[in-house]
RNA sequence: GGGUUCAUAGCUCAGUUGGUUAGAGCGUUACGUUGACAUCGUAAAGGUCAGAGGUUCAAAUCCUCUUGGACCCACCA
């Protein structure tokens, strides 16, 4: 069978497809790699749900599926596991941007928590569908079946068990502190998402008052409003002896300021004017010189909605941050008290996401406590997030975590000496809702949570016609059952536990419906069915009504007479089924399907609502209610605390809740700690320390073995790829144009770890001629074979040229090998490119235009070169792979490297060398290569070379050897060629030239007896050898 | 203030523990379309490895300093 291949490789054909086929195989997922025993994972930085794939998303995509599939192909099981995140802060911020624009001026206000929640669960359903396929455009073999989501059941258990056991440990607090605040943002943030911008300010230097000893300085003088000391070096003598006094002063706030005078050795003597005002509300710094000394007392004067408080006094109170400061400028200047002012350059602080100005204000808010002391563990957080790197987790040298380069650790180890307690309680709702319930003042953590899905079964004629169903056993509508399987779409990422239905026709079928995407137990309980009771069902209410005489007595709850149930004993029947769940579904999740009326009832007791509420209730078709029943305490004496968590709380977990934590699944046993994890150095102390701190508290193991930092992708300017520059380019349009193939190349090639990289589409244009090159030395040959099969043993060689291809090709296979074995990807992608173009097309395919008979070793080569390339450019290998073999490239072995002889190198060398110098002559006397002349080769030493390789010295020189000597001779080392062309004199000069300062050189080496003594001996010795060819070159030469 | 990092050909970058006359791609120049490939071939030009000093038999590589750029952390009263 003859192979036809296209002339180019279009990447669009092919890629697809091949995805496709590999997703289907299911060798993404490492249990059906039936013969790999040992574990290799690696957890995918999950991109946030707020936009598209970006160059860094490209970049790390290629990354960690060059690395998971040449470990996949070196028989681990190997695992990359998939994933995105809610992104709390960011996505919730971008939707209420969008609907700024839209008109919405204040989301919150305006829609309320459930609807603004709702709109921003639309958003990043979409935005994550969106960002999953273009991953799956990259090529990333992940396995899609083990996906996790920040924010799915899976992992809010996580985050809640974790929550709770550090609550239990104390070090999650509840505390009054000074924390940083985004008025726009009306939420917290922390230090690490604050970004500091350079602006100019005015220092005001003043006086608190004329009797006042100490001037200050500041650049945001209203916040001396509300001042409670001064802080002076205890070695300063201006100002010592004041230490201990109070001073009063009235500076227009509520009440006069008592300043105490405290000593604090970070007070710079020279410094300013020495001495430092202390604002303990609205600077951390003087935050924590409060807390050194609480007498001094604590006075906020700025809100969070960022205006003065009635603790400034009543000209500043309302008035914004700004207003006050000029007036309360306007004031010190009008009573004399500035004594200098002066501009100045000051970086502040911005939120990242709000980007207005952060305030320092004291708030109520929940911290992690770094340094406290972890029951049993003798060790605070902040140590255990050391020990991963210095003595090993519990001091083990095998749980120390190689991180690469090592230079980040540096500043990892700085950042954790400053780390503050982490405040992780956000104002913002798109987030882990605190699993914190409050009954009156008291914090109350349930030890299990029953979770209540209530709906409805779905529309039936009846309902359509708005008759009363009661006891009857109505069907369901054709039309309606498409909306119900819509709703189990949604119930299924929700993991429910179980399904109980009405015994009523219509929610039995609304169940089944839902179970069969569920396939989960599935129960029916009399206790949720609905009677003739149909009193508050709307629009019949006022006939039914008519039809009872009591009525007219008691407007609302009344009793309905005869074989119908009253209100209350639904009520009753719905207690007694929350008594049965307590009993044997306590912690389970359930989806109750059942009818309106019940609904109500579920409603009436879980929220406390009064019985004249009823009928304001209504729960309609495709709905869910969801109630929580704490240890099986009934909800509504509880408060849920209304703060979400910083989403990197949840991130922290992502090693161990990805695996299935709290629960001890197969899957957390196997895969962690993890073997590998890789990310950006922008996000080291957001997520790397995170993930250790969470690790090794929670689950007293390290979170990965290893860790690779990558640099960013800049332009070719060196800026970073922004929107807002508008210098973005966007990787599925490079896909489009170019293939995945070359975008992931021209990512990975050229790169080195940890180092900032500029990418311009040039790169991928190289690239892509380069995939283009493979293409055509696999399409020449497949189409020249006699035959086409898989090459499993490594064909005896024949030729020179056979012995050298393969001794080249074995040294790649190890260099490779060992090279990607620690993550050099970079420096292998260039090997393989430089043997594939050069040594393999360049060389041995030209020679086997001459040297026939190659069809197995060339077949072989190939082969393993596919191979060996696979992990960098999958689509284009499998493609060619097809055309080879009827299983997966992806899965095949990786290659082993053979026994060759070595000694060939040196011969080969030489043979292209004489090419190469024949070539060179013709060139340079503008002679067509392909114009053959007559040539005459004489060298003792290569005399046997020379013979056995005339046929490739005629055909890739394009000459005709003969006997007859001419007049012109070129010398290279060791060898004489003749030719019939008159060699320039000039050129000869400068040859003799080049051979004598070459001669120099290394005679002055070899004449140095330091060298020759100390040197060791094959230095020398290839020195000697050196030396002993120049000369006999320039002998020739003259 | 503490720390990290970069400077190698016109451009973008490799250069693994110090050891051939320092490499690649793009660009440039010259020549070339015979059946794998013009997304190509053949060859050439182009570098005092930022500067100075030191360690060493030997330095682009290790150390110190200088110059110029980038970044991180803290402070910024």
């Amino acid at each position: 069978m003859k192979i036809e291949l296209d002339k180019t490789y279009e990447a669009k054909k092919f890629e697809d497809e091949i995805y496709k086929t590999w997703e289907e195989s299911g060798f993404f997922n490492p249990d059906n790699l039936k013969n790999a025993k040992k574990p290799y994972c690696i957890l995918m930085p999950p991109p946030n749900v707020t936009g598209i794939l970006h160059l860094g998303h490209a970049l790390e995509n290629s990354i960690l599926d060059t690395e998971i599939r040449f470990r996949r192909m070196c028989g681990y099981k190997a695992l990359l596991l998939p994933g995105a995140d809610h992104a709390a802060v960011a996505t919730q911020a971008r939707v209420e941007k969008e609907l700024q624009k839209s008109g919405i001026k204040n989301p919150r206000e305006e829609l309320g928590r459930e609807k603004l929640l709702e709109k921003i669960r639309e958003y990043s359903e979409n935005s994550k569908s969106t960002i999953l396929n273009q991953i799956r455009k990259m090529g990333t073999s992940c396995d899609w079946s083990r996906f996790a989501y920040t924010f799915d059941e899976t992992r809010s258990r996580a985050v809640n068990t974790l929550f709770k056991k550090m609550y239990e440990d104390g070090l999650i607090y509840k505390g009054y502190r000074a924390v940083n605040w985004t008025v726009r943002g009306q939420s917290t943030c922390s230090d690490d998402e604050l970004i500091y911008e350079d602006e100019p300010v005015t220092i005001y230097t003043f006086k608190y008052s004329h009797d006042f000893p100490i001037p200050i300085a500041t650049t945001r003088p209203e916040t001396k409003l509300g001042d409670t000391a001064v802080a002076v070096n205890p070695k300063d003598d201006r100002y010592n002896k004041y230490i201990g006094q109070k001073f009063t002063v009235s500076v227009g706030a509520l009440n006069p300021l008592t300043i105490t005078i405290i000593a604090d050795e970070n007070a710079d003597i020279n410094y300013g004017t020495g001495a430092v005002g202390v604002t303990p509300a609205h600077s951390m710094v003087d935050f924590e010189m409060y807390q050194k000394n609480k007498e001094i007392g604590i006075i906020p004067v700025i809100g969070p909605d960022g205006k003065m408080t009635e603790n400034a006094g009543k000209n500043y109170e309302g008035l914004t941050v700004l207003e006050a400061r000029e007036k309360f400028v306007n004031w010190l200047k009008e009573n004399n008290l500035i004594i200098k002012q002066e501009e100045s350059i000051h970086s502040v602080g911005k939120s990242d996401r709000f980007n207005d100005v952060i305030e320092v204000i004291p708030m109520k808010q929940w911290f992690i406590d770094v340094n406290k002391i972890i029951p049993g563990k003798n060790k605070s957080l902040k140590q255990l997030m050391k020990d991963v790197f210095t003595t090993g987790h519990n001091g083990k040298n095998k749980k120390i975590i190689k991180i690469t380069p090592d230079r980040f650790l540096n500043s990892y180890m700085q950042w954790i000496d400053n780390l503050r307690d982490w405040c992780i309680s956000r104002q913002i709702w798109w987030g882990h809702r605190i699993p914190v319930w409050y009954r009156g003042d008291k914090i109350f953590i349930p030890k299990t949570i029953t979770e209540l899905y209530i709906t409805r079964h779905g529309i039936t004629d009846w309902n359509k016609e708005g008759k009363i169903q009661g006891t009857t056993d109505t069907p369901l509508d054709e039309d309606s059952i498409s909306n119900i399987e819509l709703l189990a779409n949604k119930l299924k990422n929700e993991k429910i536990d179980i399904i109980i239905s009405s015994t009523q026709k219509r929610a039995r079928q609304t169940a089944e419906i839902i179970n069969q995407k569920l396939k989960i137990k599935f129960e029916t309980n009399e206790l949720l069915i609905e009677r003739n009771y149909g009193d508050f069902e709307g629009q019949n209410l006022e006939k039914v009504k008519m039809k009872y005489p009591e009525y007219k007595k008691d407007k609302i709850n009344f009793d309905i007479p005869g074989e119908e149930e009253t209100y209350k004993e639904v009520k009753k029947r719905i207690e007694e089924f929350i008594k049965y769940i307590n009993k044997n579904y306590s912690g389970k999740k359930i989806l109750i399907i059942t009818h309106n009326a019940v609904a109500r009832a579920f409603y009436m007791i879980m929220k406390g609502a009064k019985d004249t509420e009823a009928s304001k209730y209504k729960l309609q078709q495709g709905e869910i209610e969801k109630y929580c029943i704490l240890d099986g305490n009934n909800p509504k004496d509880y408060k849920q605390d209304p703060d979400t968590l910083d989403t990197w709380f949840s991130s922290g977990a992502w090693t161990f809740s990805t695996l299935g934590w709290p629960d001890k699944t197969k899957d957390f046993k196997k895969f962690h700690p993890t073997q590998w994890m890789q990310m950006g150095y922008e996000i080291l102390f957001f997520w790397m320390a995170r993930m250790i701190l969470m690790t090794t508290y929670a689950i007293d193991d390290i979170p990965f073995e290893e860790v690779y930092i990558h640099g960013i992708l800049r332009s070719k300017e060196g800026k970073k790829f922004s929107k807002s520059l508008g210098n973005s380019l966007d990787p599925i349009e490079i896909i489009q144009n170019y293939g995945t193939d070359a975008l992931r190349l021209s990512l990975i090639k050229g790169i080195a770890p940890g180092n900032d990289a500029k990418f311009y589409e040039e790169k991928v244009l190289g690239a892509r001629n380069f995939i283009n090159k493979l293409w055509n030395i696999s399409r020449y040959i497949l189409m020249s074979s006699d035959y086409v099969k898989l090459i499993k043993k490594q064909p005896r060689p024949i030729t020179l040229a056979d012995e050298w291809i393969l001794r080249k090709l074995n040294t790649l296979i190890e260099s490779a090998t060992k090279d990607l074995k620690v993550h050099n990807f970079s420096m292998t992608s260039e090997a393989l490119y430089d043997f594939t173009w050069t040594d393999f097309a360049d060389w041995y395919i030209e020679i086997s235009k001459v040297e026939k008979g190659k069809n197995e070793i060339l077949l072989y080569i190939l082969q393993t070169l596919l191979k060996l390339w696979h992990p960098f450019i999958p689509f284009i290998t499998e493609t060619i792979w097809k055309n080879i073999d009827s299983r997966l490239l992806m899965i095949s072995s990786w290659p082993k490297s053979n026994k060759t002889k070595s000694d060939v190198l040196i011969e080969f060398g030489k043979l292209q060398e004489i090419i190469i110098a024949i070539r060179n002559l013709k060139n340079e006397h503008k002679i067509d290569l392909k114009t053959i002349i007559d040539c005459h080769i004489e060298s003792e030493k290569y005399f046997e070379l020379i013979v056995n390789q005339i046929g490739i010295i005629e055909s890739l020189a394009k000459v005709k050897l003969t006997n007859e000597k001419y007049k012109d001779v070129v010398h290279i080392s060791d060898v004489d060629i003749y030719i019939e062309i008159t060699i320039n004199e000039a050129d000869k000069q400068k040859q003799i030239r080049e051979t004598i300062a070459y001669i120099n050189l290394i005679e002055e080496k070899l004449n140095n007896k330091k060298f020759t003594q100390r040197a060791p001996e094959h230095i020398i010795d290839n020195e000697k050898k050196k030396l002993k060819s120049a000369y006999d070159l320039l002998e020739k030469l003259k």
